[in-house]
DNA sequence: TTGAAAGCGGTACCAA
DNA sequence: TTGGTACCGCTTTCAA
């Protein structure tokens, strides 16, 4: 039933496993085993000739039955709204970049903004056992988050958080974000801002509120109409960022300044603008948030709010790895990254024009 | 030891089991097991009991234990140079929503254009014995693909193929991405037309023979210096695009056309013209390849060579899949998109200015 | 220093 | 229709 290397298996041929390598060399497989871990109880004779062996079978040890025994899978699983976003893109860059380091694999899966999408994937990286799960969610209600505390595993909210949840949470702090955005404007000379709003998350409604507790506490007035609300949805934002705009357009007086939730959404402010006849940023000042690569490269390059993708990535995966060492459960950790301002040409006014 | 639906381990909590099921209920593990696949020869009384208990107590198959016993892990890998390039990002985007309706799991590493990297993670993938793996590859050399080959595992690549190797590919025919853009180009009347070329990948020298071809077909000169070398590495590709862009720009003559081997060199290339004082598409037209989803947005908004990157993650999903299911070798197929043209602003000329 | 035995959570095979 | 038994590849425990 059994050749020397290989092992005929369901009408198919299989990797070495321990067992040929022990009967190889006439030691057994326990041998074998703490040599692959570096056990020290082993003499320096036989962990060469082990390790030798290894090499010419170029040995593989079997992750999926190491799991099952050890009960940690060595993978962590991420799920996020859009892999197309460059934001998530670059989160899951920094993810990887930390988690490779530690020999854990990354299981990423796209929610596609669907909370019903969404939960399946929790449910599918659950089964699969991952040791933690690392999450932008798109999710209204926090239910899902119980059941992933039902299975004891550790998880990681990213980007998005939810008001009556204690989880750990690793983001930019979008209240600041709103702040920095319109304090940036006001400081150029705006008189007039308004803010093309997101959706009913915890980033469009945090950086809405810094945008509200700027103006007020620098006593500008914050006329009906001027916050308008753009979609988010990744095809969809730029598009909807133009009509938001064409909507504040209408709008008399005009404002002066614009910040949109995030950059697709100020392109498609900026090509509304710009159609209209108007000037950017000497008629309107915009500023975007996300600070995605491209922003410099548009037809005028786009002012930003930057939130250190990567940095979210990397802080979140060592957040996860440490929660998988701490034996016993700890109080949830929050972390905040402070936004950067990236002035580009959209809000670099040459002369402060009164008025 | 055992309480009624937990079991202590490792000093942490575990999942509900088969066989607490099969306890709670007086029936063995194996009929449980049944009743999870839909085996038919369970009676409809034990089969509801039984799916009842499931539900109550919320049970989710070990995968990993499932793994190893069938030796399918239902688990794909994918290795990419680089998740944040929006292509990449798309092609894992459609390969995830064919994976999700099978019930499969797709694993993501990025080798960051790195081919010792990739070699690591092809390595770690094989390790977790994912049932099959597809990859755009950074390597130079086929060594890795043996190694794969050795494990049995079946491997589809995409966007980058390999002269030498028989291996299954999906991917765009770059020959004729190369030949459409350069055809488009003459036909608004360009006399001159340059080429900003990629690394020594199949993708670029696909591209640059398309190029070639067609200048020939049409009796077009390809004057010394029309050829230049950009980088296409994420970060770096607009500037060098730029780079590349202010070197044609000294020639003379000087192109009348660029065709860039992908959008963000054609965003550089772009700058350069525009900083020089020259109008596009009038004084210089320019086409990028990969339809970016922001090309549209830009200064002028460049037209580009689409490569149907989603299309093409589906395409190898759907490839993966077949060959996993077919239980004997198969001869290597290849699946060749077509590219498409997506003409705007800058190759639309309004009129063809003569010479 | 080494290894026999038990078992992780499932599935396959075959007998009851 | 049901379930006993063996076993997937590896780790853990404990005795030799």
């Amino acid at each position: 039933m059994q050749s020397l290397k290989l092992t005929a298996w369901h009408n198919t041929v299989m990797a070495v496993r321990m067992k040929d390598i022990a009967r190889d060399l006439g030691v057994s497989v326990v041998t074998v085993s703490k040599v692959l871990r570096n056990h020290s109880d082993i003499s320096p004779a036989t962990r060469e000739r082990v390790l030798k062996r290894m090499k010419e079978l170029n040995y593989r040890p079997n992750l999926a039955a190491r799991a099952l025994v050890t009960g940690r899978t060595n993978m962590i699983g991420l799920i996020v709204p859009d892999l197309v976003h460059p934001f998530f893109a670059e989160v899951a860059k920094g993810l990887s970049k930390v988690l490779r380091k530690k020999g854990y694999g990354l299981v990423i899966s796209s929610s596609e903004e669907d909370p019903e999408l969404e939960q399946q994937e929790i449910d599918q990286l659950l089964a699969r056992r991952v040791d933690a799960l690392i999450i932008a969610s798109a999710q209204w209600t926090v239910e899902s988050f119980r059941r992933i505390e039902e299975m004891k595993t550790p998880y990681v909210l990213i980007d998005r958080r939810f008001a009556g949840l204690a989880a750990n949470f690793v983001g930019v702090d979008d209240e600041q974000v709103g702040a920095v955005a319109t304090e940036h404007l006001i400081e150029i000379g705006c008189q007039r801002i308004a803010h093309i709003r997101g959706p009913e998350l915890s980033t469009a409604l945090g950086r809405l509120e810094g945008y509200r507790r700027t103006l007020t506490r620098h006593g500008l007035a914050m006329p009906p109409g001027y916050i308008v609300l753009g979609k988010s949805a990744d095809d969809a934002a730029d598009a909807s960022g133009y009509q938001a705009m064409r909507q504040l357009l209408r709008l008399n007086p005009r404002p002066d300044g614009v910040f949109c939730y995030n950059d697709p959404i100020g392109m498609g402010a900026l090509k509304a603008i710009l159609e209209a006849g108007l000037r950017v940023p000497e008629d309107i000042a915009v500023i975007g948030c996300g600070n995605v690569h491209y922003a410099g490269l548009l037809r005028v390059p786009l002012s930003s709010i930057d939130q250190e993708s990567a940095t979210i990535g990397e802080r979140a995966a060592k957040l996860a790895l440490s929660l998988i060492e701490s034996k016993d459960t700890v109080r949830p950790k929050t972390i905040l990254l402070a936004p950067k301002l990236a002035v580009r040409d959209s809000t670099r006014k040459v002369a402060c024009a009164a008025k």
